[in-house]
DNA sequence: CCCTCATGGTGAGGCAACCTCACCATCTCC
DNA sequence: GGAGATGGTGAGGTTGCCTCACCATGAGGG
């Protein structure tokens, strides 16, 4: 026990932080998708809504890749997204074999929603932190970001 | 475009940071499952594990608890356990309806594993970070996770 | 020019990790 | 000594992924 604590203090820092950033990160998870259930949609077709928005018109081949998911599930995540009228898929003119995927009017609008659901998401859980560490905090993890 | 950058450069800091923490925190997940993946096992699992070994002798109910599923469900998660032989299912003396779990040899044998691999994960993750970032990082994250 | 092989999307079927609902055994308490 | 709460689990459903197989189409070589 006073080892393990010993231990514990000593290379404290990477010991658990990985833990802690998982911790934070499925609190912010929790409530974005809590605001997400009063929209009709989830986190996985929020995600893949958001994608197809930036790279629209882009193909579920490349969605897939996107999302890390394998191109079968891409086309599922697309049929919810179409279903519910948020995504349109068209023939791609350049390749029949292709779909080209795009964002209606409908769906515009829910990004809209859900982009303010997903800060006040984390509003609520970094509200305890100071401007500071707030700050600091964005500053850190968009380095991590960055390196791949 | 112009006002979109403007826009978030003003109110940059909370507007994305919980969008960073989830992104982040994805990685390590990543890395981590795929580690537990070698041992046989799934984060599913070595959450409940951990629990277990923290609180044993502990109910079924009460583990679902603390793992924030429902008490069905926590019963697979046992099942699993005790499949592979980390777990143990014995009586409860107290009450009869009841049972209690705890971890086998084996099983702290695994906990130690998957304790190494989850620092390993974290530490690929933020290997990047200078000493002193990860260290404000881990501060951080811990005032975070204090508040409830 | 046509034949082979690669590629884009999807049907079929499977799996993990959750869920609710129903049920039985047991406990508690009046 | 019932009535109702509680602990665990069977049955069956949902979600978000997966692989494998298949078809239509494209692209390059002989």
């Amino acid at each position: 026990m006073r080892v393990q604590r010993h231990l514990r203090y000593v290379c404290s820092v990477t010991d658990q932080t990985g833990d802690l950033l998982m911790a934070a990160a499925r609190r912010v998870r929790r409530e974005y998708a809590a605001a997400l259930a009063e929209f009709g949609t989830t986190p996985s077709q929020s995600r893949a809504l958001r994608v197809i928005a930036a790279d629209a018109p882009v193909r579920p081949s490349v969605l897939a890749e996107s999302l890390h998911i394998a191109p079968r599930s891409a086309t599922e995540v697309v049929d919810a997204l179409e279903q519910h009228g948020w995504v349109r898929r068209s023939p791609d003119p350049t390749d029949r074999r292709a779909t080209t995927l795009a964002v209606t009017d409908e769906g515009h609008l829910l990004l809209a929603r859900i982009g303010a659901a997903r800060r006040e998401a984390g509003e609520r859980v970094l509200g305890a932190l100071g401007d500071r560490d707030r700050r600091t905090l964005d500053r850190i993890l968009r380095t991590l970001g960055e390196q791949q």
